[in-house]
RNA sequence: GCCCGAGUGGCGGAACCGGUAUACGCGCACGACUUAAAAUCGUGUCUCGCAAGGGAUGUGGGUUCGAUUCCCACCUCGGGCACCA
């Protein structure tokens, strides 16, 4: 045995769990345990060290998992598609798919250099149409059941690059290549009915072991909020003198049934049509002194001919609609609106009549594109009316429900979240699956003709109009209509890269079937659905069959939402047993740059996880991740304080060192067993106080690393071994079993290391020699220490002693013995009685094996 | 503006359920080993004070025998949402 060489130790050691594929997870054997990490984007930068954390942590606690006895799947698979990779290929005129490959081959190496426990034999590729095979036809379930629909909504379009571009690519309103400023402009997209599942979306959270951010974020996103809905009359204005006078008069009752009568008044000639408001403060109803209508809400263009402003309107609605969403929402933007001249509407509560505007500030796609103003109780209709000189008036409140009944509106949901736009004008995503028919309009490929396969083309910029390249093959768009075998087109859109992450945790349970996206009988073993289950339907409002889902905050409100919605669907088609496909959730923070700033290319701060592993090694590299902080929070890198994980490796090396070349004495020799531990190697002479509270450590700290790492407290734990290492180093005595336990839970934060030493050591005792035992394989095939419950009792413990809650005097105790005891000896310490002083004792609280507090 | 989360040494951070604040690591200082250096090991390292002792967990209050922990107000930072009626 030689100086710790991580280079040579970590690639022998991978080889050998490559050779032996002792991490792959077998179907249908055991109790399973499936744990996942958010499957990465393979950029052109390599593996990050934000990656590294999260991957490290899902293995830490992998490993663990298959030491207790289960069979893990930890899998691993690419996210291919998407912009960066498409940029550049436009740049470099490379294929897309010689690209992705190239960065996957990267990404590979790099996860199996970390010594990351996936089974690589499940591995999978967005970009595969083996893969997207089953992406496309996901989507055409969608369709068939009306989920998938095609409707003309705004996107933002770039007038110099004449594109259309996502959401992603525009940044504070701007095109993100050339910096122009993007416009809204009208398009033909195709949409998922992400709506429809609102509710569950949000009432399932309940099921599941999500953080509470994560929730709340997610919430937050689907906006869910109870209110009315009230109908205001539209009429051309009559009385309006009498209304005037009532307005200045009108006293400030409540409950007042002449107003309520005067209702019935206004179903006259003069009748317009129906003003639908949704508000959260029906309450504030008394108090309304205007309605306020979206700029599109379909009302305006019915109520034109009546209105005497009708040009000026048109023309002020035609200003909006160029406007792009940042121009219109943009921070502390002013509100601006036109009144609709000629028409009033009514307000139900108390008959009065109110003007009608158009404001920017109401939103067509909420609630019902239109709003009751109460200035007095809403700061934006103040603002709005202080500006535009509108009354603003004081009125008590009235309870919500009962006002809603009175004027015949009802109380309804609405939801914040927006249906899904799912094409992109891109060359790098799924084709969708259908064509134009000219006589039977939009026709689904059948299922025989997926995957519809990614032509090649030769240029990967956009066309002339701003569709998809794709649009530039006629070979590939004109095809045959499966249905009628006429002449049809072929959408050319292609899906937004959240569609192959939508579901990929399913495919890895069985990710080679050519037949079904996945096998149903392994998706039950994988949920941990036995028949049994199965005839009592007991295990539907669970979640599975991902038990543990890592990844980032920065995915909470798109890719976790996306992939909840995709799974409630296929749980409504029956094709998946469990309502929620995640049973925990946990996020991790960032890892910044020095001085707390994100790593960027331009910032020259990128820390390449290779160098590390070739200077420090794996295990290090491994170790000090987990120990830079707490895992949830986000962590700042500091190349200088990697050396400490670096000397905590070597310093169990060193120990291992010594074992092996029997420089210590170790427990073994001596004969018989000891009584009190159970250990059947140990004998009651050779257990020397020191080694006693050595062996104690040992179990308090296999209690505690295994705890840390189900909390994520990976940072406490490897403090803890630590701690461990140190006195182990100190001791002159070290049981050879005691410190395999002490690598064993070690094993999974440093997991080439660990494995050497423990095969060094299983070789070289001569007990399992004389045994003729078989050759442990590996340690990460071990059973997970048990601590025992004695040795993690303390006899002895020191409490402190305080004079009105300052600390005086510390003692030794024995735990057996009694308060009053304890209490006494208190009472008779010097340094106390110097603080007491004579004063008179009021009160002495104990607190067991803590501390005694003397109140005087 | 709203919703989360967080403020502890020179730095990253510990502290269970309200019970000895500053574990562990980095850095720094000194010492041992060495011809020397590196590595390693040991000692020290919140602050004022010679000491006895006092003061410190963003700030100010409160509850309590006792508060980093609970409550109220405020300040700062980070993240998310943002004209959502």
């Amino acid at each position: 045995m030689k100086e710790y060489n991580h280079l040579k130790i970590e690639k022998k050691i991978q080889e050998n769990w490559k050779k032996k594929e002792i991490y792959k997870a077998k179907d249908f054997k055991g109790k399973k345990y499936y744990s996942l990490i958010e499957f990465p984007y393979p950029s052109g930068d390599g593996l990050h060290v934000g990656h590294v954390r999260g991957q490290v942590a899902m293995d830490i606690v992998s490993r663990k998992r298959r030491m207790e006895g289960y069979n893990v799947l930890y899998p691993i698979g690419w996210d291919a598609f998407g912009l960066p990779t498409e940029n550049y290929a436009i740049k470099t005129g490379k294929r897309p798919k010689v690209i992705t490959k190239k960065n996957t081959d990267t990404f590979r190496k790099q996860a199996k250099s970390l010594g990351i426990s996936f089974d690589w034999s499940r591995e999978i590729n967005t970009t595969d149409p083996a893969y997207y095979k089953w992406t496309q036809w996901i989507f055409l379930q969608f369709y068939k059941k009306g989920l998938a629909y095609k409707a003309e909504i705004p996107i933002n379009w770039c007038p110099r690059c004449k594109i259309g571009l996502a959401n992603e690519e525009v940044v504070d309103g701007k095109c993100e290549r050339c910096g122009e400023m993007t416009e809204r402009r009208m398009k033909n997209q195709w949409m998922l009915a992400i709506t429809k599942y609102a509710e569950r979306l949000d009432k399932d959270l309940d099921l599941v072991d999500y953080p509470e951010r994560v929730k709340s974020s997610q919430r937050n996103w689907i906006g869910k909020s109870e209110g009315s809905e009230i109908d205001f009359k539209i009429t051309l204005p009559k009385n309006s003198e009498k209304l005037l006078s009532r307005f200045s008069h009108s006293n400030l009752t409540t409950d007042n049934e002449s107003n309520i009568a005067y209702k019935a008044e206004s179903t006259s000639q003069n009748f317009l049509g129906v003003l639908k408001v949704f508000t959260t403060r029906a309450d504030t109803l008394f108090g309304v002194t205007y309605v306020v209508l979206a700029p599109e809400h379909d009302l305006v263009q019915k109520l034109l001919p009546n209105i005497l402003n009708k040009n000026e309107v048109s023309k002020f609605i035609d200003e909006i609609k160029k406007k792009s969403e940042l121009e219109r929402t943009g921070e502390n933007k002013e509100k601006i609106g036109i009144e609709l001249k000629g028409i009033k509407a009514t307000n139900p509560a108390n008959g009065e009549e109110v003007p009608i505007w158009i404001a920017d500030y109401v939103l067509a796609n909420y609630g019902t594109g239109a709003v009751m103003a109460v200035p007095q109780h809403d700061t934006r209709d103040r603002d709005f009316a202080e500006k535009y000189n509108l009354p603003i008036i004081d009125r008590p409140l009235v309870d919500i429900q009962e006002i809603t009944k009175k004027v015949g509106g009802k109380m309804v949901t609405k939801f914040k979240l927006r249906d899904w736009v799912f094409s992109r004008q891109r060359y790098w995503g799924e084709p969708i699956p259908l064509v134009n028919c000219d006589k039977c309009g939009l026709v689904p490929l059948s299922e025989k003709d997926l995957p519809l396969k990614l032509p090649e083309v030769k240029k990967y910029t956009l066309t002339e109009t701003g569709e998809s390249p794709l649009a530039g093959i006629s070979k590939w768009v004109n095809t045959k209509c499966p249905k009628c075998k006429g002449k049809a087109k072929r959408e050319t859109d292609t899906m937004p890269n959240w569609a192959g992450s939508s579901w990929y945790y399913l495919r890895y349970i069985d990710p080679k079937n050519k037949n079904k996206f996945v096998d149903p009988k392994k998706l039950n073993y994988w949920s941990d659905v036995s028949n049994k289950d199965l005839k009592a339907k007991s295990y539907k409002l669970k979640a599975g069959p991902v038990d543990w889902y890592n990844g980032g905050m920065e995915h909470t409100t798109l890719h976790l939402l996306y992939s909840r919605f995709w799974h409630k669907f296929l749980y409504d088609l029956k094709l998946v047993p469990m309502v929620e496909p995640y049973k925990k959730r946990t996020s991790h923070g960032m890892i910044l740059g020095a001085g707390g700033v994100k790593m960027s290319k331009s910032l020259g701060n990128v820390v390449n996880p290779d160098d590390i592993i070739k200077t420090y090694g794996a295990d290090t590299l491994r170790v000090y991740e987990m120990f830079l902080g707490p895992f949830e929070d986000g962590a700042i890198w500091n190349t200088e304080s990697i050396i400490g994980s670096r000397r905590f490796i070597e310093k169990v090396w060193r120990i291992g060192e010594k074992i092996v070349t029997k420089q210590t004495n170790n427990f073994r020799n001596c004969a018989l067993g000891d009584k009190r531990t159970g250990d059947p190697h140990v004998s009651e002479n050779c257990l020397s106080a020191s080694s006693l509270a050595l062996k104690k450590l040992l179990h308090k700290t296999i209690k505690k690393v295994g705890e840390d790492i189900e909390s994520m407290h990976f940072n406490t734990a490897i403090s803890s071994m630590m701690i461990l290492a140190t006195e182990m180093e100190k001791s002159e005595f070290i049981n050879t079993d005691d410190f395999k336990k002490f690598l064993q839970i070690l094993a999974p934060f440093a997991p080439h290391m660990t494995e050497e030493l423990y095969k060094q050591l299983t070789i070289n005792n001569y007990e399992l020699k004389i045994k003729k035992e078989k050759i442990i394989s590996s340690i990460h095939l071990s059973s997970w220490p048990k601590y025992d419950e004695n040795l993690i009792k303390d006899d002895e413990v020191k409490i402190a002693i305080q004079v009105n809650g300052k600390v005086r005097a510390e003692i030794m105790i024995q735990v057996s013995e009694s308060e009053e005891i304890i209490k006494e000896k208190a009472l008779k310490n010097e340094a106390v009685l110097r603080f007491i002083n004579g004063a008179e004792i009021r009160k002495v609280i104990y607190v067991k094996n803590r501390l005694i507090n003397i109140v005087i």
